[in-house]
DNA sequence: TAGGAATGTTTACCAACCAAAACATTTTTC
DNA sequence: GAAAAATGTTTTGGTTGGTAAACATTCCTA
């Protein structure tokens, strides 16, 4: 049980680093530097103290791997920003502009919060009340899954 | 448009300062401490910042008001607050956790989201977008009156 | 394989915010 | 109109998380 939810930096960090990991099976401390738009330094900072908490293994100058419970809290990050992709892109809300706030927000949104706004999506996406005076519509989204979004 | 606000703790700070001038009339810096529970060296430091921004009349040990770009924003901050509410009741939220999750979140929602987000409240609420406002009457005197800042 | 290029790390520092303790001022009370 | 109480401010210091510059290591190539 992952009882550290660590710092929002933290999680920033560990789900950029999860991205990473799935599509091209590594993360340097320079690609998440470039995917965060921060420093070197900071990074391995970052990623020194990521490792201290057990969430990486990481070997000095070697490279880094997240540990099964930084999967786990990595995973959930990714649940979640996956679930307010959905409810931005079904509200209207640009792409770009929903990227933006989502960055913001997601690492400040209770487990109670996130499952009533997936309730809502299922809901509004299955009846037709849906108002189609907005441009960007829900099919244009993603490129991501679908997601049924299983537990674990 | 006043270049935009500062950070999320001056919002926080600004947001609850109006609500405190609304309802008492005054801000005290204990008054404003215990609201954000924070202890009153923060919020005398804050203070004098965000009255170097210009967002409030400050004078040392004798109070201060907000300015009239400061009361700008403020009611900007609490718009943004009050259609959160609505949308966190709206989709069935207990109340003492989405002031927790608002808390979090206002200060990262772009004009564009909170629009939408307006809209959808509005439909799914079938009423329209205008919230009666009445204010609270003021009671509670201090048992110190509050200091007058010198004119303007 | 030597040495420069690329990458990673350490060091030293900065900025925002918060708090405890010490100090200052104002208000209240006797 | 003191003295005490309440309130406000400054000083000092901690935490987090960022950067630049200097340093270290690894990679790569001539």
């Amino acid at each position: 049980m992952a009882a550290h939810p660590a710092s929002t930096a933290a999680e920033d960090y560990l789900e950029r680093i999860h991205a990473l990991m799935e599509t091209k099976g590594y993360a340097r401390v320079s690609d998440i530097a470039g995917e965060l738009g921060l420093r070197p330094p900071s990074v391995s900072l970052m990623v020194q103290r990521l490792a201290k908490l057990g969430y990486l293994d990481y070997e000095r100058y070697r490279g880094l791997r997240l540990t099964e419970e930084g999967r786990a809290v990595a995973r959930r990050i990714q649940r979640r920003h996956a679930i307010l992709e959905r409810f931005f892109a079904l509200i209207g809300v640009r792409r770009s502009q929903a990227e933006k706030d989502i960055e913001g927000i997601e690492h400040h949104l209770s487990a109670e919060t996130l499952g009533r706004l997936e309730e809502l999506v299922d809901r509004l996406n299955n009846s037709p009340a849906n108002p189609s005076k907005h441009r960007e519509p829900a099919a244009l989204q993603p490129r991501r899954k679908p997601a049924k979004l299983t537990k674990t």
